[in-house]
DNA sequence: GTCATATGTTTAGGTAGTCGAAATACTTCG
DNA sequence: CGAAGTATTTCGACTACCTAAACATATGAC
């Protein structure tokens, strides 16, 4: 990847890309729309990570980090990421060095090093997200809470079908 | 990026990363939903790029390709994967080599190449992408037409406020 | 206690996707 | 025709990631 600049704004993602184009697709509304979301999704992800003048990958360990309830260690966060471990050295090795990361080795089980961020790091990361989180927030205002069961039951369907679909083997030999 | 190899199944993703750890967080359950959304819908992208052995831009530009009413060129696409022109030509060349793409000069301007899917690449994207996207259609059996707006307007809203995040400037200086 | 095995982290070396800037090819307009 | 503009490619560099192997510590068997 390449670092912390992007020059535009938008961002690949094949299950949100393309419009239907007469193709005798005729897919639901709501499909199309899942695809547009995911796209402006992934874009407000990069846009995130761009203010804080990090990579997309170094702002979601942070993102974790600031989030989790007790201390991370590379490993874990390795797996949360869908990176290797040696790729997490990185990550981390870049975190410390911009100060936004402690490496703390554990001292019950010294194999391990606990990652703590820094609390400046941790309000920043914080502040960001809720700006956007507020956002969302917001939309909720305008829908009845009848309304609100119905779109919490199709979201939580649509995140099923999504890992449903990433999680099948292969299908087709 | 890493070429179609990635290990792990998890993508990140900093705007659906984190579950909340009791910090004060409260925001609406829709949010939350929309970033568990997020995660899931990347990580389907990624899955489905691995299904067909292609990194995800260029399973980004294949998709686009596939559902274009016109025939794109290389500058167009770009712009719409968000990459540069130079790296565009590294994608189209791959594409190429991988026998789903044609490069053509456009007979009215010269300058410009007309990248052409063959018929076996389009059928193969729209194939492997509508299993997922009759996947989605299929959730909305589930609902009723007053509770389908509800959700389509509150999509609609959703991804403008991630639009609209993505497209700020930089709030703080 | 010591050895074998397992686990967490880092190191070393290599690959691939992207970028910025310059070169090339063509078009359009004065 | 020449100048300026646009589309595409080439070139050299950077960096995030990977695999494999090394290193450090823990755990359990004997």
């Amino acid at each position: 990847m390449a670092s912390s600049s992007r020059s535009a704004h938008q961002e690949q993602d094949a299950t949100s890309s393309a419009p239907p184009a007469g193709h005798g697709a005729a897919h639901a509304p709501e499909t199309h729309a899942l695809r547009a979301l995911g796209s402006a999704s992934t874009d407000a992800s990069a846009a995130l990570a761009r203010r804080m003048a990090m990579n997309p990958t170094d702002l979601a360990a942070m993102s974790h980090i600031a989030y989790a309830a007790d201390p991370l260690g590379p490993r874990e966060l390795s797996s949360r990421l869908g990176i290797t471990p040696a790729a997490m050295t990185d990550v981390v090795d870049r975190l410390e060095a911009a100060g936004h990361l402690l490496r703390e080795r554990d001292t019950n089980d010294r194999r391990r090093v606990r990652l703590l961020a820094t609390e400046s790091a941790n309000e920043e990361v914080r502040r960001e997200l809720r700006e956007l989180l507020d956002m969302l927030d917001a939309i909720t205002d305008d829908f009845t809470p009848t309304e609100r069961a119905a779109i919490q039951r199709y979201l939580a369907a649509a995140t099923d079908a999504y890992r449903r679909y990433a999680e099948n083997p292969e299908p087709n030999p």
